[in-house]
DNA sequence: CAAAATATAGACCGATCGGTCTATATTTGC
DNA sequence: GCAAATATAGACCGATCGGTCTATATTTTG
């Protein structure tokens, strides 16, 4: 059975977590966090060492609640030009609604990170390479099950892949334009239905 | 001729800019402020009324000057399509030597402020409307010219290009890869010459 | 249900936050 | 080069920062 701590735990972790994703690090306060759970200071220091702890855990739980959202449209679908279509549609409106507050983790704590807190950078980079590894490998199971032109590379389709989603998240939202990303998303579509699937 | 308050502020403004880049707004202290000038509180706060006012100038100097160079480059191109090369390799390792320390001020500012300070959200707003306006008008240019295809969709094109350049560099900064970034904009370029430029 | 273990409240700490103000130093205009 | 105007140093302010510690409240265990 979860422990009272576990649970206080994981209450503050996921109430701290909007926070970070729109304040940032240095944004945010441990009197921020004390005012969204209600607790004291020793309520949140019983359960964490610092404030870099909460963040780390603030980002691998929205990171992993992000993941399993993302995995679960994507893996309802057998083919590889399904799951790429599934996982489009996943980040469609995603400026409005995303898995926590405040738009992309992935993209908010490497931009809030790499310059100034190496145990976060970390864990984006982490998260980044994840994320590249399964988009490659849609676009190898493809490629295998001889959905996918031969000529495609997996890689080079990962990499351009996600490079326009996070910057169309960034520019949709800086410009409060939420269509803007979802045109790249169709765009997207456009261009696997174009140049990746075999005719 | 200038004034010495006009110099001092200059001055200000230019040693804080890739303080505000590297560690956005909230992450910056007017001491990082006194420090990196060499500045008392009396010589900053008598020529800015507060810290934001300082951290909006740093944007907008930040920005001046990387357009100012990346305007430098593209206009000595007389094509659409040089003007696109050139700016492509303006981005060339970027990640490495920005034009301001800390990468892309436009991208850091965008995710820095959109959730949390609404006066640079603003002008990052701004900016990016204006990057995605020179970008439309060079495609536009190579239609005009008939160098490229009247197929193509400049207002798509323009969000397709700067969205990838600003995921990328987002990528290759957080992965400690420059070479990510350059991969994506030699793709950029194979896209130009294989699908813009008419055959 | 009582005793031991655990978890939380909140007073307290020194350091730092952004910002003000006055006295002094430096420029500027004549 | 002197007087007036301007610009800067730095002491000082209250508020807030992240973090500690103890006393009390709550769980957990037998």
């Amino acid at each position: 059975m979860l422990t009272k701590s576990d649970r206080t735990r994981q209450f503050i972790v996921e109430q701290a977590a909007p926070l970070f994703n729109k304040q940032g690090y240095a944004g945010t306060s441990m009197q921020d966090i004390m005012d969204v759970t209600g607790l004291a200071k020793g309520g949140i220091y019983g359960n964490f060492e610092n404030k870099d702890e909460i963040a780390a855990a603030a980002f691998d739980y929205s990171y992993k609640k992000m993941r399993k959202e993302l995995g679960a449209v994507v893996v309802a679908e057998r083919t590889a030009s399904g799951r790429l279509m599934a996982l489009l549609n996943f980040y469609k409106n995603y400026t409005i609604s995303s898995t926590v507050e405040g738009g992309c983790v992935l993209l908010n704590t490497a931009v809030d990170a790499d310059d100034a807190y190496p145990f976060l950078k970390k864990r984006a980079k982490a998260a980044l390479a994840e994320m590249l590894g399964f988009l490659k490998g849609y676009f190898e199971m493809g490629v295998a099950k001889g959905e996918f032109r031969k000529t495609i590379k997996p890689q080079q389709e990962a990499e351009n892949f996600f490079s326009m989603i996070e910057g169309a998240i960034m520019m949709a939202k800086v410009s409060d334009d939420p269509a803007l990303l979802n045109r790249i998303l169709s765009g997207l579509k456009d261009h696997i239905r174009d140049h990746v699937l075999i005719k």
